[in-house]
DNA sequence: TAGAATATTGCACACGTGTGCACCCTGTGT
DNA sequence: ACACAGGGTGCACACGTGTGCAATATTCTA
């Protein structure tokens, strides 16, 4: 009925519990025979280590707490990707939790992996709310966050550098010869939002174009997709309109294509597009899309690399990765 | 430094550990008095109970292991949104661990959920490998499988009705004035793809059309992008192409788009494409995917409530969903 | 051969929580 | 005054594992 612990095995090997453990554990203090014998019958009996008893003793679960805002994301699915395998690697187990971005979620979530007395926490949440913070503060745990530097004690972070790989793309759209370059953000990611187009910025000024504030336009809706669409609304709508349009990201990029493809507009015919991230399917839309590859697989497995560290007291300092322009072929020079 | 337990509360309100355990707990046998005093003092210490120490002596966990194949497949992100919401709303938390199809991958994922003492465990794996079946009997804790019925003692499963489903895609082809049409299988799902070919099939049939064995392909690639664009291939080389083609699912849909785009082949206009899944951008192909939608979200959402009820010992029955079709801009009566 | 060093093993406690049972105290009924 | 009921509390054990220390058995040294 009840599975078979380590006393179960004492018995039937006629020794006490306390041999058990420590030959299971390869603990020198144990005969060479007896090890033998013990294993074997724990083999037989089917016997399988309690994680959660030993959990009590060690007061180290080797479990780690990964909250994201969205579990269907595709940027959040390939962070956890990383997460899990490096965890798995390291005999570590990963509780997922999705806040929604709702605050009493919020504390539910983290509420519980203190409960679970989960060693660690990841935060995969573009916004981490203001309640938010005291309550990771709370938790007494190392807390890695991704893309999202936060002040604090316990906090840790890896990030993309926005700046640098907003630049860049934008950079790809001057060399083919664009100078009238439009920007769809998103307000409900401020500081990325806000890194990406300085890096924007940056690059036209790099080339001596000076922006045009029309060109910058930031759609309220909650769906990255209709933000796209309507921004590629709003900048059409211009006396003089873009000829290249960067996006926020991926998925704004591909609301643009959906409604180029409505209102009859090639890409890159027409319009050249820019996205950001890199997304598995951004390969396999029409055309397939330029853009600024951010390493999710990578910066997951390093969080929980980093968790690791700080569990064992290693010195850890926050991360800032860089992205990569990835050229496809949403792009080419303005046909004018 | 160690997290406060029951104890420190019981030495600050000079009761026994028992009294504070009650009091907590709401039991009746302890006064209104000392309760409210207890819970307080319990608020003022930052008193958080410890799950593990709990599930030792319960023998609940309230924990589920969930293993899929790929964290990263939009499918199984749906699921498992689903899933976690159940279980979050139920108080249980969920341990996420991908097997990549890998078997000692998946022998270690399910020893380790064993380990950790689940208090169930949920399988979206395609394919459930043949050395993984036994394995999922020795757990001793319900298993619930997800497009996957398995003959097993402790296995339930919930499942789409893909016979049906394919029927009616296909069927909505015909209906159309399509009469050759084509389907793009896959190898790695034996099962589905063997029951989307026999819907497929059905449907032809029923309305006095015997389907050419070369109507049906089915390419070896992991990849269901690459099938995709290879099937497309394969099926254009015939002496009379199909008009229209039913594809195993969205991803292999996506594909044949992309090999469209490239040989300058128009969907809806000279070809018609009905993909499977519905998965979320399935909505923002170009053009919009006709598809047949799985409740995915629903599903996961119910298999978490079933590994509830085998819990509490409630009766419990395999379920069969079925999938609704999804009209979109990817089909239109053939041009000639 | 005695004494000491060493190799094995068991005892007992700890981790934090839940719970059956015994105990105490107070109030009530006769 | 006594018996009794019943509410409130503590004792002690359990859950499964790890570990310091003592105890025992074995081997080595002089």
């Amino acid at each position: 009925m009840s599975p078979v612990s380590i006393k179960d095995i004492a018995r039937a090997a006629g020794v006490s519990h306390s041999t058990v453990s420590r030959a299971l554990r390869d603990s020198p203090l144990v005969s060479p025979e007896t090890k033998a014998r013990i294993k074997r019958l724990a083999e037989e009996m089917g016997y399988s280590p309690s994680a959660v008893a030993r959990g009590l003793v060690t007061r180290r679960t080797r479990t780690v707490g990964m909250v994201v805002t969205s579990i269907a994301d595709p940027f959040v699915a390939e962070v956890m990707r990383g997460v899990e395998d490096a965890a798995h690697q390291a005999g570590y187990s990963v509780f997922l939790s999705s806040s929604r971005a709702i605050p009493e979620r919020e504390i539910s979530v983290v509420r519980t992996f203190r409960q679970r007395r989960v060693d660690g926490v990841i935060v995969t949440a573009s916004r981490v709310g203001s309640l938010y913070a005291p309550l990771l503060e709370e938790i007494q745990v190392p807390v890695v966050l991704i893309n999202n530097q936060q002040p604090g004690t316990y906090t840790y972070s890896v990030s993309m550098d926005d700046r640098e790989g907003a630049q860049m793309a934008v950079d790809h759209l001057i060399q083919l010869g664009h100078r009238r370059i439009g920007y769809i953000g998103c307000v409900h990611r401020e500081a990325s939002s806000q890194a990406r187009e300085a890096g924007y910025r940056a690059a036209l000024e790099a080339h001596g174009i000076s922006p045009d504030p029309r060109w910058m336009v930031y759609p309220t809706e909650t769906e990255d997709v209709q933000n796209g669409q309507i921004g590629l609304d709003l900048l059409l709508a211009l006396p003089s309109p873009p000829t290249a349009i960067f996006c926020y990201n991926d998925m704004t990029a591909i609301g643009v294509l959906q409604r180029c493809y409505r209102r009859g507009i090639r890409v890159p015919d027409d319009l050249s597009l820019v996205g950001f991230d890199d997304i598995a399917i951004a390969a396999y839309t029409i055309p397939p899309l330029t853009t600024v590859r951010q390493p999710k697989y990578e910066m997951g497995y390093q969080a929980m690399e980093m968790v690791l560290d700080l569990l064992e007291d290693h010195p850890v300092e926050d991360v800032l990765v860089q992205g990569t322009l990835i050229v496809r072929d949403s792009c080419q020079p303005p046909n004018t």
